[in-house]
RNA sequence: UGGGGUAUGGGGUAAUUGGCAGCCCGCCGGAUUCUGGUUCCGUCAGUCUAGGUUCGAGUCCUAGUACCCCAGCCA
């Protein structure tokens, strides 16, 4: 729909056909997935249309805001693969805003209030009750001119007075009732350090902002529907230098299973529930990156759920299966074992010395794309394959290896298992087998199928991994509960770190690259430590679906 | 409580503005497959309710219902 308001602009000459977006985070925190949906939609709808879109600082409240912030703001939007015309801020605009804010006073439509917070706040009435005038709301123009210089002058401590817009205090919309456009504040703002005592809030910047940059359409969230007419109000009521900007809602992305509340993030983050902002479970972007998800499956994502007026909440599983879409095709296959059990193959043959032979396997990188090539895998008599992979007892659809069953080792030969070795308390510490030399690169001359492949590691080449296996792409609510709303839905056992073994040619692999560990699912390995993976999505596993069913 | 906003399969989203309700995710079934992955084919299933206008209504009218947002000197 907002695609239709631009056009239909465009088709009135509204703008001149111009097209000008922002992105106006405030400074306040790192960018989660529900900021990459505003982020395509902004960046996106002046993509579109041949227009700009601007990184704008909301900074207007030096309380919460830091510079860090501003550097990983920009570098996510960068890493989603977005570039900000201008980096701005709403602090370059604090003199404009001033002079305006004079201009209001000297219109009569602005007034400096005496009154306390609570004061204020009794005088709005409520829904349905109104309000009463402040008994400042008549001093005349040149009190309230004097009052507001004093006040910018920092003659006055804070709380102790407000610069109010006068508009009306019976109005049916709470959000015309004299909104406050100053607060004093002596603090220290990042940007502007002690220049200013004087803050405009939100409601009193954003709008003025976005004239002042040249803003034709400017994009928020829903809950600001009912501002729209204050915003529309400050900009009628000023002399603007160009076109009035128009501000369109659209609702904000939340997820199931993912908070998107940044205060509720801060406090996992503070009480140490996880390790920082990065934390693969963050829905962070840069937990999302460090756990393996391409900025091209987010953007897709954010794409295909539409921007409406509508409140809704999308399944995880949709960002999953952009996910999976994006890796299954660029990841790079490696075989690796997280539950290694040992297999032995009894009929592998020793070299001169007595020594297992050991032979080399061309296998591809990436079959859904052979331009990744291949590289070369020790194969030798003692392997590790994943425990899951045997069964001493097959359950009923059980393909995999079985006493007296032939399976596949990927890209190798057909085995045949023939006995269990077992220790003290009759657990399967390893399973003998044959091999059919024959079947040199997996295939049977006589054309006999098996009715599973599976993936294997040398065990004289194995080097080990420590993966991170971690649940869903936040923190899994107890099952049944799939909202993420309440933190007390969070699942301590969300990490389980697994030692497993991997062929050699995973040591080379970049850091922070994904791979595919065949059927166990995507791994990122981690930048900051080595060889540490993180699950990013799991593979669809029948079988694993179909324990499920069975309980 | 006054104002504003929104309702389309299990989840999300389209519908040339009154003309065959389409697509994505998921589910289920089948085919292919050296990953129980991928790919392909197919099935199930929807216009919040009640009236009305019309040859024809998701769309227009009337009356309801449900959910979301607003009473910060946060954004």
């Amino acid at each position: 729909f907002i695609r239709d308001i631009i056009r239909r602009d465009n088709e009135q000459g509204t703008y001149g056909g111009r097209v000008q977006t922002r992105f106006p985070p405030e400074p306040n925190g790192y960018l989660h997935i529900g900021h990459a949906k505003a982020i395509t939609v902004d960046f996106g709808a002046a993509e579109e249309f041949g227009g700009i879109c601007n990184l704008r600082l909301d900074d207007t409240n030096p309380d919460t805001e830091e510079t860090e912030f501003v550097d990983s703001i920009l570098a996510d939007i960068v890493w989603l693969g977005f570039q900000p015309a201008q980096l701005l801020h709403a602090s370059d605009y604090f003199g404009q805003l001033y002079e305006w804010a004079e201009y209001l006073v000297e219109n009569g439509l602005a007034y400096v209030d005496d009154q306390d917070t609570e004061t204020i706040s009794a005088q709005r009435g409520g829904f349905g009750r109104p309000g009463t005038d402040s008994p400042f709301r008549d001093r005349g123009v040149a009190e309230n001119l004097d009052l507001l210089r004093r006040m910018k002058a920092g003659e006055f401590a804070e709380g102790a007075r407000v610069l109010r817009a006068r508009i009306d205090m019976n109005h049916e919309n709470m959000a015309l009732r004299d909104p406050v456009m100053y607060r004093i504040r002596h603090s220290h703002h990042f940007r502007t350090g002690g220049d200013w005592c004087i803050y405009p809030t939100y409601d009193w910047a954003h709008g003025q902002s976005d004239a002042i940059e040249g803003v034709t359409h400017s994009i928020c969230t829903l809950e600001f529907d009912t501002h729209r007419p204050l915003y529309d109000w400050y900009l009628s009521h000023l002399p603007l230098p160009g076109d009035q900007p128009k501000q369109i809602e659209f609702a904000r992305l939340e997820l199931t299973h993912t908070i998107t509340s940044k205060r509720r993030l801060a406090k996992l983050v503070a009480d140490g529930t996880v390790d920082g902002w990065d934390d693969p479970r963050m829905p962070t972007l840069r937990g999302l990156r460090r756990r393996g998800y391409p900025a091209a499956a987010i953007r897709a994502f954010c794409t295909e759920v539409g921007t409406t007026r509508t409140n809704s909440r999308q399944n995880i599983e949709a960002l999953e299966s952009f996910v999976r879409r994006e890796l299954n095709a660029t990841a790079q296959r490696r075989m690796a074992v997280l539950r290694p059990l040992r297999l032995v193959l009894d009929n592998w043959p020793t070299d001169a010395s007595g020594e297992s032979v050991v032979e080399h396997f061309e296998v591809a990188n990436n079959p859904e794309n052979p331009a990744d090539g291949t590289r070369r895998v020790a194969f030798s008599g003692e392997l590790w394959i994943e425990a899951d992979d045997f069964a001493e007892v097959p359950p009923p659809k059980f393909f995999r290896l079985t006493v007296g069953r032939e399976v596949r080792l990927r890209g190798a030969y057909l085995v045949t298992a023939t006995s269990v070795e077992k220790d003290a308390d009759g657990t399967v510490v390893a399973v003998h087998a044959t091999y059919d030399p024959a079947t040199r690169g997996g295939d049977a001359p006589d054309g006999r199928k098996v009715k599973s492949t599976m993936h294997w590691v040398s065990a004289a080449h194995a080097v080990d991994i420590t993966a991170a296996l971690y649940e869903r792409l936040f923190i899994a609510p107890v099952p049944g509960e799939a909202t993420g709303e309440a933190l007390d839905d969070l699942n301590p056992d969300s990490r389980t770190i697994v030692i497993g073994r991997a062929e050699a040619a995973l040591a080379t692999t970049a850091p922070g690259e994904v791979v595919q560990f065949e059927r166990l699912g995507y791994f990122a390995l981690d930048p900051d430590r080595e060889l540490l993976f993180h699950r990013t999505v799991g593979l669809r596993d029948e079988w694993a679906a179909i324990q499920k069913r069975q309980g």
